[in-house]
DNA sequence: GTTAAGATCTGCT
DNA sequence: GCAGATCTTAACG
């Protein structure tokens, strides 16, 4: 498995929120290898976009997203559930592309496992909280490199000129949620909603 | 120290 | 389709 560069997660969130779909996340955890297909991201501008958690400012929360591009930004949300986020742009920028769902290949007991609920494999992470869950992701990975193991993003070198992508609004944000900074496979059936018409 | 809101999920109607 | 769960984070005093 082949994983991507760091100068691949430099350029701007907007590139590699498309540039990740249909490549791999992978787990190499203690019990076995989780890994999906990616099928929907979402990316949060470092520029005009109040709606990133960077926008106000560097926190404690938030401080990985202004180091170094390539690294797994994880927080805490509602809680009960982590999200997973990769960190993009130059350093410093303060950006990141949120991972919002995947098509389990390897693994799918871990998952289902991990999930401590019977679901579909349809379900088993098609929802941030759900893949965060299903691939054992927690805090411990916030600011974890994602060119190194044990959970890293592998290139998918067969498929992915197949796949056709879509981009539609952001979920569950409350203001200027207007653009279509979401990107997702079109026609998958692992998306955290169904596919609209628009 | 206190408070309000949150990049969600599940179960019930 | 909608409300409730649940607790961390960040803003404010």
């Amino acid at each position: 498995m082949l994983t991507f560069d760091h100068k691949f997660y430099k350029e701007n969130s907007l590139i590699v929120a498309r540039a990740l779909l249909g490549h791999y996340l992978c787990h190499e955890t203690e019990e076995g290898l989780i890994a999906g297909v990616i099928v929907e991201t979402e990316a949060y501008l470092a520029e005009n976009d109040p709606a990133c958690h960077a926008s106000r400012g560097i926190t404690k929360r938030n401080a990985v997203m202004f180091g170094p591009p390539g690294k797994a930004y994880v927080y805490f949300i509602y809680g009960k559930y982590f999200c997973f986020n990769v960190v993009t742009g130059n350093e410093g920028s303060g950006e990141a592309v949120l991972v919002r769902a995947v098509e389990p290949v390897f693994g799918q007991d871990l998952m289902s496992k991990n999930r401590f609920m019977d679901c579909e494999v349809l379900q088993l992470a098609n929802g941030p909280g759900k893949l965060c869950s299903a691939f054992a992701i927690n805090r411990s990975f916030n600011g974890h490199d994602l060119t190194s193991k044990p959970l890293f993003i592998a290139k998918n070198s067969n498929e992915h000129h197949r796949i056709k992508i879509k981009s539609t609004k952001r979920i569950g944000l409350s203001s200027h949620c207007e653009k279509k900074y979401r990107f997702i496979v079109s026609g998958s059936q692992y998306l955290s909603r169904r596919e609209t018409g628009d």
